[in-house]
RNA sequence: CGGGAUGUGGCCUAACGGCUAAGGCGCUUGGUUUGGGACCAAGAGAUUGUGGGUUCGAAUCCCACCAUCCCGACCA
């Protein structure tokens, strides 16, 4: 991608309607626009790296057997009138249409999954299943704050499965759980696996929480065993399995997993029959990964002074390509002739690259700017590039080697 | 919903109740620059969140509403 034809702008300056970090960095550096409280645009940058959140989430649910669907965001009321939630949530977004048909913006999608799947199991063959969605979800939060981390428009993951018993159910939860470890790890964040409260439920659900001082959870934690308990459910401040004291850490939570049991196979009558023709309750759970929350995490954990640092599986670029200029003409043509070969180079290798090929913007600015959005590796061609060397910049530890072209692409992947 | 703070061009700020609302960034044009948000010159861009009130006169004082941020209750 030329940065010239690019769809953003950088701020100088911090913004004075926004106080949490993420949204600073993310705004700042081009990624998202704010429209109101707990609502952002998505610009091509930060579409970017949500794509590539994406393609982490599906390779690894593909993987254990999820299927990919897609679920309506408009739900007429009575689904959630026969599951009654629509008395609990003070959280639900209701519209009508023309002729007075009321619906629910799609704060979950159990409501919507049950009833599918009904009409398409009926055999305890058809068992087990797992299909999950990336999907918008509408809550209107109380108080939507913090960036992306709480939002009244949000992009979540959610997958629900289905089961003949508890023991299958329990055995493919710790699956997702140990998957769900895997991914966060992927998009470069250490994710806490915490027990937390199971609501109505169940008696626990898991909770996956990344320790920064932003987060708005707390979690007491155990090093021995490297797990954790949430604040809600604690009562001792020593490990269960260990005994050692634990730690308490500020956490945001980025995905859940949970074991619904039959209260929504019951509400919706979706029953399986067994091998000896008996019909009975499917056992279901449900597993969310809040991905524009987990974006927002990222970043409040990967930036420095500079701007945002961003974890090389989920940078919206894997190299910036920056052409300097100087005040010889003749060296500027041979760089600009230097860089586009340079760039087709990368392209043409499948090495992502932001090319940021303006010629009326100062080399500082250029750096100011490759710093804030925070792509791994900066490519730097400068006058010293012209005797077939080539600058470039690891940013991580902002370490600066020099590399023949020959060897640019081994250094990049 | 309770408490606190804030609202001035796209962004960040300034302006004692008193002249045409000032500056920086960004943007346009021209010129000089170029290894860390360069400089000079000339421009474009605002009914100071909205509505009411006080006053000869309001960005400034008062009231209401709205919006945004923070704390709390609630929550992925």
């Amino acid at each position: 991608m030329k940065q010239s034809k690019l769809f953003y702008k950088t701020y100088k300056e911090s913004i004075h309607s926004e106080d949490s970090l993420n949204a600073q960095l993310l705004i700042r550096g081009g990624f998202i626009e704010k429209v109101g409280s707990g609502l952002y645009n998505f610009l091509p940058l930060g579409l970017k790296v949500l794509e590539k959140i994406k393609r982490i989430i599906r390779e690894e649910l593909n993987k254990i057997g999820c299927q990919e669907i897609s679920l309506i965001n408009l739900h007429p009321i009575e689904y959630w009138q026969i599951t009654k939630r629509i008395d609990k949530f003070d959280i639900l977004f209701k519209t009508k249409s023309h002729n007075g048909i009321e619906y629910i913006l799609a704060p979950t999608h159990e409501e919507i999954i049950f009833p599918l799947v009904k009409k398409i199991i009926s055999s305890y063959k058809d068992l087990p299943l797992a299909l999950y969605q990336i999907n918008l979800k509408y809550r209107d939060e109380l108080r939507a704050k913090a960036g992306l981390l709480r939002n009244r428009e949000f992009l979540m993951k959610d997958l629900y499965s289905f089961h003949i018993n508890d023991e299958d159910l329990e055995k493919f939860k710790s699956l997702v759980d140990k998957t769900y470890l895997k991914i966060f790890k992927l998009c470069g964040l250490r994710a806490i696996l915490t027990l937390a409260s199971g609501g109505t439920f169940s008696k626990f659900s898991t909770e996956f929480q990344v320790p920064t001082l932003s987060g708005e959870d707390e979690i007491y934690y155990c090093e021995n065993c490297n797990q954790a308990w949430n604040k809600e459910i604690i009562k001792t401040s020593k490990c269960d399995h260990c005994k050692k004291k634990l730690d308490i850490i500020k956490s945001i939570e980025v995905g859940n997993t949970f074991n619904l049991g039959t209260k929504f196979s019951k509400d919706f009558e979706l029953f399986y029959l067994d091998k000896f023709n008996k019909k009975k309750y499917v056992l279901a759970g449900c597993y969310g990964i809040g991905i524009s929350r987990l974006l927002g995490a990222i970043v409040e954990v990967n930036n420095d002074k500079y701007g945002i640092v961003w974890p090389s599986n989920i940078a919206p670029f894997r190299a910036h390509l920056l052409l300097l200029q100087y005040s010889n003409k003749k060296i500027n043509l041979k760089l600009i002739k230097l860089a586009n070969k340079i760039y087709q180079f990368l392209t043409n290798n499948n090495i992502e690259t932001l090319f940021d090929d303006r010629t009326d913007v100062s080399n500082g600015q250029k750096f100011v700017e490759s710093d804030l959005i925070g792509i791994p590796y900066k490519v730097i061609i400068g006058e010293s590039s012209l005797n077939e060397e080539l600058e470039i910049k690891l940013r991580n530890n902002n370490k600066i080697f020099k590399v023949k072209i020959n060897n640019l692409l081994k250094c990049l992947k």
